[in-house]
DNA sequence: CTGAAAGCGCTTACAG
DNA sequence: CTGAAAGCGCTTACAG
């Protein structure tokens, strides 16, 4: 129907093989041929068809990326990030959101490798049944973990040391000065709420600071769950002086109840929050955060995921990366002296 | 290197022709033979080939989009609904995103129809060249515009009506009884923005109400925007009855403020959004909105692109939808008699 | 550096 | 309802 490559290859008075390596950039074309070939192209308006390129390589030069369709920053910029990474190395991405659990560990991705639609895929979710992946290794179909963490199978993955931002997130509250502490978990389904917790318990610890569980509230990563745990703490008439959110949604809502309740931020409550959403920058006061490193985080998703395809990954790698603290105005100057325990804030 | 078709026909005792019909799932096969096809394919976990079957069909089942690399509810939910229809069709979904407009318009959606990747491409984005979809004209290339209003070129598109969005929001706050009414527009680059502005004012003069330039605020869809334009106006003492803020970003800006400088909503300050952002529904008051038929949108854009390619479209069809107002808590009661002059707020 | 030939794994008329 | 044959548009050894 359209033009081919035999079309160009007569135009060009040559053979569709010369055709075939320039369109690949064989470096073995005389360059006298190769102006020829482009010049027939061009006359022709050719495109090359994919399919044909990828059943004759056995490749598909496309990336399948799953991922739960919700609307969150931090899923977004990972998004951006594999996207961008893959389109610079010459590769499109085929996006599978999922809306369920169920979807996630079947329907979809199923669906990617079962047809041979990718080369391989990224699978970015807080959760996934452990016998989905057993299933993708027992197909040998190459894939990488974004963001994940599982015990029991060894895969190859690239995670976010999220003991370290639970850690420093509390450490950088204690440098303000505060002692007592609250914290409001994400879901405990996730490895990564759980292990926020641990590192805040172990900043506290090791700050010499007591842990009281009545500070520890139960949330789930919404604006919602920060609002009910702030006001469940005022309402006790057991406020905190500082408040370590498991995520920036969750801080946002403590600011609400806050400013419902006109208790000063930072002055009567510091806060941090986690994620680095794009609103925390801009109210007042600005939202301090742990920001994660959804760039790096995608960037070597993607380049792990090619090093498997190549066949340069022997055993399952696993890749941390660590996250970063952001102060901005919801916790206090920390030029202080963090750990004299004498200290304490007028 | 994998098993194909021959295989799976040599283990069932019958041709290949048997059993690519009974991958497209033809009518005309024995059912005693399907069934052993089905099972010669499950003994030997056979899968289709996609490249195989794209260059001998001559499609390749899938649909690309062309989106912003923005965080934005509004685009990820069209993007989510999008992706939703074209899995629900047996297609994929191939996402481009776009940084920059530079990019938009040409590096990355070129790529997708130079190299015959997809079948058809979407396009949602607020701004693109006209001989950017002039080219794709030229081309014969399928797309379909999603939520863009191009007046110099025809193309197929479905739209959201804006200009009954902003009269719609700005109604709503009239009919709670207020009178001063300001507007925080979006960027004016983008249609949408003027069409919500256009709106507002032809309420305004339906209702029998001043427009007065001063409350007409230029904003950009951001938090910032709305902040600032509602501490602009604070400062000159100036504090309008109600804003209608072009999306609730901004809207969250005016709520930032209010709170800020203790004026209290609704009662002090009617405000209304547009776009439903999830938050808006979990802040203390709870954001008044225009909710946008996300989810129609991506359904009908991709149904409209599928009739194009099925060749069913001849001209440039325009669906258009109407987005619907939201009333939550940061407007007043609306069960007051609207259109009474004499009607004053206490 | 260039090209003839075979092959990638399907589908599509066509004939039976 | 079933199958032999040709074809989709490329790439890859292999030979020269």
């Amino acid at each position: 129907m359209s033009v081919n490559i035999y079309d160009v290859a007569k135009r060009a008075g040559l053979s569709v093989v010369t055709v075939s390596r320039v369109l690949n950039n064989s470096p073995k074309v005389r360059d006298y041929n190769r102006q020829k070939v482009l010049k027939a192209m061009a006359e022709l308006d050719y495109k090359p068809n994919a399919a044909a390129r990828n059943l004759a390589k056995g490749d598909t030069g496309m990336i399948g990326l799953v991922l739960p369709a919700v609307d969150d920053p931090f899923i977004s910029q990972v998004l951006f990030a594999v996207e961008r990474a893959v389109r610079e190395r010459g590769m499109f991405l085929v996006t599978a959101f999922a809306a369920s659990d169920e979807e996630l560990s079947h329907a979809n991705p199923g669906r990617m490798f079962l047809e041979n639609r990718v080369d391989g895929i990224l699978i970015l979710s807080p959760i996934i049944s452990e016998e989905y992946i057993l299933e993708l290794k027992k197909n040998r179909f190459p894939f990488v973990l974004l963001d994940q963490h599982h015990s029991a199978v060894q895969a190859p993955s690239v995670t976010v040391d999220n003991f370290y931002g639970g850690y420093q997130a509390t450490a950088s509250l204690i440098a303000g000065g505060v002692k007592r502490i609250a914290h409001i978990s994400g879901s405990t389904i996730y490895e990564s709420s759980v292990q926020r917790l641990e590192g805040y318990k172990q900043a506290l610890r090791d700050y010499g600071l007591h842990i009281d569980e009545e500070l520890i509230a139960a949330g789930n990563f919404s604006v919602e769950s920060g609002y009910k745990a702030m006001m469940g703490w005022i309402e006790l008439g057991k406020i905190p002086e500082a408040v370590f959110a498991a995520d920036d949604n969750t801080a946002f809502g403590v600011m609400d109840a806050a400013s419902k309740h006109k208790i000063a931020i930072p002055t009567e409550l510091a806060l941090i929050g986690y994620d680095d959403h794009p609103f925390g920058s801009m109210l007042h006061p600005a939202l301090s955060t742990v920001r994660q490193p959804t760039a790096a985080l995608g960037k070597q998703g993607v380049d792990l995921l090619l090093n498997v395809l190549a066949g340069k990954i022997k055993r399952a790698v696993t890749i941390t990366l660590k996250p970063e603290v952001v102060l901005r105005e919801t916790t206090r100057a920390i030029n202080r002296p963090s750990c004299d325990p004498n200290y304490s804030v007028s």
